[in-house]
DNA sequence: CACTCTGGGTTCCTTCAGGGAACCCCAAAT
DNA sequence: ATTTGGGGTTCCCTGAAGGAACCCAGAGTG
């Protein structure tokens, strides 16, 4: 995939990207999101390479959004989401809403989101975390934050 | 990149994959959001190869997300972000906001979002488009809807 | 009118990651 | 003792990313 390490970038999208920015990567989440905990299911889902998923796995273990736990005396173990990797799961949502509403066509979209809360079915929407009116692309100016440095994380 | 042709998953992530899962794409998407929308500029800034940007552009034009404009007598063009196009930056926001909050450190994230609405500093929240209460992850019940077929859009 | 500069690519070569199939190991169950 | 099944690893082949060089069109300049 890509050999430009987008994870030394300052520009959290780029880091984002070094998590799940790898071909497959956002759909084994998908999978596991809806329930689908174990290798060889995720792998007959996806008709993924059996090669390319251990990779996957590992990589999202390895980036603390998802955890690896044996659920068996044999060695038999199921994936799981974190707390890191629920929150991804956001992007996944707003991901799906586009495809939903610009490539899904007449047959309309293949999955429908039922909204616990008010038992409606609905899609996500992007708000303003302060006022709470809707925020998107032309809704914002984008200026440099505190680590705007060439460094990532703790490393300057 | 991706040999395995997401595009015809009946799945909205998978597609929105195929249009933005190629490696680069979304830096390139956020950089003509931000303003950069010259070919010579997007290289500079990224290092990406002269023949992948090439590819992505092209990719991205024939998807309807960018439009290519020339600016020039001369033949010169710029690249602007389409409707489909800007609402494809929600996604990129919720990217800044997952990779600020989990990957940023201390060194905190390298930009800050203005909402033009409120004036204030904040950054993209998930909500129910129905109720307006808080929509993630564990909030919602994923059911099959009327594209469910194997078919992508219009093909079945 | 030749020369150069600039934007926007194209070509070519090398390297490395994805696809796919075969193989392997371990612990039950038969 | 043999099979089954989960969870991988190994191997080879192909194709995409990196990178540098090259190219073309039109304007400006002396």
């Amino acid at each position: 995939m890509q050999r430009t390490n987008f994870g030394d970038m300052a520009c959290s999208i780029a880091r984002t990207l070094d998590v799940i920015g790898e071909p497959w990567s956002p759909l084994v989440l998908r999978d596991i999101w809806v329930g689908m905990n174990r290798f060889d299911q995720i792998q007959a889902d996806l008709g993924i390479s059996r090669k390319v998923l251990t990779e996957r796995l590992a990589h999202l273990v390895e980036h603390g959004v998802l955890e690896k736990r044996a659920y068996d005396n044999r060695p038999r173990y199921e994936y799981v989401l974190t707390q890191k990797g629920r929150e991804l799961v956001d992007i996944l949502m707003v991901m799906a809403g586009w495809g939903d509403r610009w490539l899904a066509g007449e047959a309309g979209p293949p999955v429908l989101y039922r909204h616990h809360a008010c038992g409606e079915i609905g899609h996500v929407d992007l708000r303003c975390s302060h006022c709470g009116e809707p925020m998107h692309a032309d809704d914002v100016e984008v200026l440099p934050g505190p680590g705007a440095a060439t460094q990532p994380a703790s490393a300057g």
